[in-house]
DNA sequence: GGAATAGTGTCTTTTAGACATTATGTA
DNA sequence: TACATAATGTCTAAAAGACACTATTCC
């Protein structure tokens, strides 16, 4: 081979060699929604897997980030920005077979937003809806190409990743909340019971995790007496973790 | 749009449509090796950062999974298995940037291995290399890519993952090892100082993590009294999980 | 007052940090 | 015997589970 730099070599470069692969950015974006742990799915559109529901996401273009197509096709299709939640990468799946259109890598995200009533369908997406997770998991919903298996992937990132991050919170439609509101949250994802006094406890011996406004949250239908209102500080973790191990289920 | 069934819609279907990417298999390997976690390194032999060190990896073929194809490029390239070792995947870096070539995207992979001699280079790869991670992650020390950031985010994993599951075992030599030398790999994984006795009770501890063999170790260089042996059983988890955040530093 | 929920206090168990003590090998 | 490391035991502290009890609020 003759010596030729960089330059000289990248001006003839030929990226068309490499096999014909695409990439797809797709989201389990995850909200709490009647009590449930709920997960958003588009139902899809066109071929293949035609009339599935599925995973919003969609193909990367050529001048953004992954990162990028996954916030832009999360709102091309459903209309859903993840402004106040949380987002982050969960895996990457690539194999001949798992797209008959060719070979379609997909980078996978979990998203975690409020409860929101602002979403609907548009692009590709024929309808939008938010699933129980339990019944999108269950054997008798069918779910197009492998998102099921990234929907279980994503599930227990986020059951596991609260115990050890203050990400629950973005679950929350408020920043400001009572500690039962935050316990709710995490009773609803994990599926148990929790003792308040120790969740409260907990909770409060995190170094900055919560600020308390000595405010009382004005009376929601319930009857009880009226509970404090919290802010979230800026903790990054929680440590030692909270976790699920030892609570018995709801 | 015409309503065309799947298998119509699949026939005239072209791929050549998406934009020109290629997904590369990028590997951040460790083994321990002279006391030290270190890390497995190329040195390229082609354009583009010719000459740079960079992770082990290649492209991904169009008829190969890309977990397949990080094992693959790892062998042809550095002649490493990691059959006695421990691989996962990591994360995946995609945006028009990262290489000059054009759109490549990398899925990386963080693997543990036993150290070993049985390495050189081949394939694309002009020399092959351990390197201490902490000299790697020096600024003074360039790599290829941003392949820096992939080796951050791979140590930050191993550091994190031998908390809480047993992978740390997969850095010993032999099946059958002592606490010692368990104790030593967490040591040098960490940089941290670990009383023995403690360790001791913790691993002894954990349901179904090590098997007494009753025997002891065949005496090695060093003076003093010589160890149990014991051999990993099958926990998948560590839990409670050890923890390094109360350690002191060696 | 009764029901429901919030908040406080306390007892106990589990787990881990620190370290003393004993055991067993080599030089 | 001196020394080094392994193994055991013990005291204490941190953290969490369980639960009793008090405080508010709505009806």
């Amino acid at each position: 081979m003759s010596d030729v730099n960089e330059e000289e070599f990248l001006k003839n470069y030929d990226m068309s060699k490499y096999p014909n692969i695409a990439v797809t950015a797709d989201l389990a974006v995850f909200t709490i929604k009647n009590s449930k742990l709920s997960l958003l799915l588009v139902k899809r559109g066109g071929h293949p897997e035609k009339g599935k529901w599925a995973l919003p996401g969609g193909f990367v273009n050529i001048d953004e980030s992954i990162d990028d197509a996954a916030s832009r096709e999360l709102y091309e299709e459903t209309n859903v920005t993840v402004d106040n939640g949380y987002l982050e990468q969960l895996c990457t799946i690539g194999n001949p077979y798992r797209d008959k259109r060719g070979y379609v890598v997909s980078v996978s995200y979990v998203a975690l937003i409020p409860r929101i009533n602002k979403f609907f369908a548009s692009d590709d997406a024929e309808e939008v809806h938010f699933f129980s997770a339990d019944d999108v998991l269950s054997d008798s919903f069918d779910l197009a190409f492998d998102h099921k298996n990234i929907v279980r992937k994503g599930l227990e990132r986020i059951r596991s990743k609260i115990e050890y991050s203050p990400i629950a919170i973005k679950f929350l439609e408020d920043d400001v909340f009572t500690l039962s509101e935050l316990r709710n949250i995490y009773e609803i994802v994990w599926g148990v019971k929790i003792l308040s006094s120790n969740f409260r406890r907990k909770m409060l011996s995190v170094p900055n995790l919560l600020i308390p406004l000595h405010e009382k949250k004005v009376s929601d239908i319930e009857g009880g007496r009226s509970s404090d209102l919290y802010q979230y500080d800026n903790a990054q973790e929680i440590y030692p973790p909270f976790t699920r191990r030892s609570l018995s289920e709801k």
